[in-house]
RNA sequence: GCGUCUGUAGCUCAACCGGAUAGAGCAACGGCCUUCUAAGCCGUAGGUUGCAGGUUCGAUUCCUGCCAGGCGCGCCA
């Protein structure tokens, strides 16, 4: 790699002018890719926060490093410019050698090579209730842990996707008894349908399917919690279906689908409690009322509490319900810990905004039982505000209104949501307009850049039609892509990978996104100024080595985040 | 009240873990289709980066305090 060599130079010099400093640390050495073409292809800092050190100004240290530095041949100028950067200028031949590696490496450029041996990774998301079918929100959280996982993988990392299904705790025996209700209805028996329970249509779907397999006097006749075990395993293996159906709808599947209920039922939430006994971490005492929310009978209660303020929690947690069974959090503390006993190095957690005052508790929790190395990286999915033609969808859960993924999915397609929750970080909240993303213009990023893989597409048809083949890439002589706008493409396609390797690090997909909407625009921009098909043989037969590359590598980012790459449109 | 995320052009967002003249799209205005896809391109205009301090050679970026908005804050998952 280039900017490696370069690097490698500059650190020699930086050892060379050091030496009269035994004592002095020496600057890391940065580089960057100017925005501006006059600042060459490569730029360095380390002139500016070494003049510091060594008591002259920036020009002078940079001056000095220039006489001693040893580039690589591939190297045909550096200088000093503004307040101390040195500017590197690269023979333009060497950059655009590239495209041949581009074209050979095809679906793998800007990939590893192997899978690397720094640690498993687990990466868990979605993880939505299994007592519905799924909203928006969890679906850009889907999209960003899925595209996540997509990059992690091309980068070389071994990843597990999983999904925890929260298929314990009252919230199913809500579930039965929201099904139980409709089946009795449907049975024309005259119900009371409480607030409590779940409104929705798929809920009278789950009780009409369940009357079909079971004999409705004998489950009428069953122990009340019998029944409510049978009906709320049958309602949640229903739901999980739809779910993963839906998951499916946008491309989505897993590595592993993970039951809380197994936790507790393998007994490892009752062991994970002991062992924080035996660690001394565990004690019997009452909270304080949780500030800033109006609490009536607030009644002060004994119950066996985790100090994870001991590891920078802010209050202490509960481990048990007054009824004596696991909370939520203990098991998902077993959850965490099983992951840690399972051989995993690194865990990520993508999680709705509104956990977002959870990641201290389990981060506390995982440190005390692990020490630092094993918490969470825990990336919270801010909200998504649906709107058509700008004006807010309302959506109320309680009255079974809300829209829900795969309704948006039918409606405006695959490519549009996928690409579309990937544009913006996660930490911004995201408008999603049903109009606009349907729409095939301009304010529809998925299109912009799908259009640009297929107008190459169309060009190369174009070419082959006029009797121009490529051949053997490496017989294309690149020396005369020498436009403004040909060697922009170049250096962006050269940039890929590190693109990739910086997103992958900073866990944000979404670079990659922004990379191919640029990418495109630097094509679009190309195709105005310049023709490819022409009767120069020698430039169309570049020409066209280029453009197949930049489809290469748009079809490519597109890949990552799970989007098509359409040679018509 | 506490925690957390956000605040950049009229709107939606970028800005490469402190770097050079803060960039795109939409909306506005003016151009470009008898030649490879106009789902596109070129140009003009638009900014005290919420406010006030601080650290630094240098701050949209880091720190502190305010202001505004989102999310959350008993044994619900």
């Amino acid at each position: 790699m280039m900017k490696q060599a370069l690097e490698l130079a500059l650190q020699g010099a930086l050892q060379e002018l050091l030496k009269d400093h035994p004592d002095a640390v020496a600057p890391e050495v940065q580089l960057t890719r100017p925005k501006i073409k006059e600042h060459g292809d490569y730029a360095a800092n380390v002139a500016m926060p070494l003049a510091r050190v060594l008591k002259k100004s920036p020009q002078q240290v940079a001056a000095a490093l220039l006489e001693v530095v040893k580039w690589p041949d591939s190297v045909v100028g550096a200088d000093i410019a503004g307040p101390g950067f040195i500017n590197i200028r690269l023979r333009q031949a060497s950059e655009a050698e590239v495209l041949k590696t581009i074209i050979s490496a095809a679906e793998n450029y800007g990939r590893a090579a192997g899978v690397d041996d720094t640690g498993r990774i687990n990466l868990e998301f979605v993880s939505a209730n299994p007592t519905g079918p799924m909203h928006v929100g969890h679906g850009r959280g889907a999209v960003v842990g899925d595209s996540l996982a997509n990059l992690l993988k091309a980068v070389g990392k071994n990843v597990q996707r999983e999904y925890y299904i929260n298929d314990a705790g009252a919230q199913v025996g809500v579930l039965a008894n929201s099904v139980w209700l409709r089946m009795q209805e449907l049975q024309g028996e005259e119900i009371d349908f409480p607030d409590g329970a779940y409104p929705g249509e798929y809920i009278v779907q789950i009780a009409a399917d369940l009357l079909q397999q079971h004999d409705y006097q004998a489950l009428s006749a069953m122990d009340a919690a019998d029944r409510a075990a049978l009906i709320g395993r049958a309602a949640i293996d229903a739901n999980m279906a739809m779910i993963r159906d839906d998951l499916q709808a946008i491309g989505i599947s897993f590595d592993l689908y993970f039951s809380e209920q197994s936790l507790h039922a393998s007994g490892r939430v009752n062991e994970l409690i002991d062992k924080l006994r035996s660690d001394g971490v565990v004690y019997t005492g009452t909270l304080p009322p949780p500030k800033g929310k109006e609490i009536e009978d607030y009644t002060p209660v004994e119950q066996q509490l985790f100090r994870t303020t001991d590891f920078g929690d802010d209050v202490d947690r509960p481990l048990a319900k007054q009824d004596g069974t696991a909370t939520y959090f203990a098991a998902d503390i077993a959850y965490h810990y099983d992951k840690h006993l399972r051989g995993f190095d690194r865990m990520i957690d993508v999680w709705g905004a509104d956990h977002g005052g959870y990641v201290s508790r389990v981060q506390a929790a995982m440190k005390a039982l692990t020490g630092r190395d094993a918490q969470p990286d825990v990336l919270l999915v801010q909200m998504v505000n649906l709107t058509r033609d700008g004006k807010p969808v309302k959506m109320s859960k309680r009255a079974g209104t809300f829209v829900t993924l795969r309704e948006v999915v039918d409606e405006v397609g695959r490519d549009a949501v996928r690409f579309n929750f990937m544009t913006r970080r996660v930490e911004s909240q995201l408008d999603f307009d049903l109009e606009g993303a349907k729409q095939k213009n301009d304010e529809n990023p998925v299109y912009y850049v799908q259009y640009a893989h297929a107008r190459i597409a169309a060009i190369l048809r174009k070419a082959e039609e006029e009797g121009h083949t490529l051949g053997d890439p490496d017989d294309v002589d690149v020396s005369v892509l020498t436009s403004h706008e040909e060697q922009r493409l170049v250096a962006h396609l050269l940039s890929y990978p590190e693109a990739l390797q910086k997103a992958a690090e900073r866990l944000e997909a979404y670079r990659v996104a922004t990379f191919a909407m640029r990418l495109a625009a630097d094509f679009h921009s190309f195709y105005h100024k310049n023709r490819v098909v022409t009767d120069d043989v020698v430039l169309t037969r570049a020409r066209m080595l280029l453009i197949r590359a930049v489809g290469q590598v748009i079809s490519n980012a597109l890949t990552i985040l799970g989007v098509s790459a359409p040679e018509r449109m």
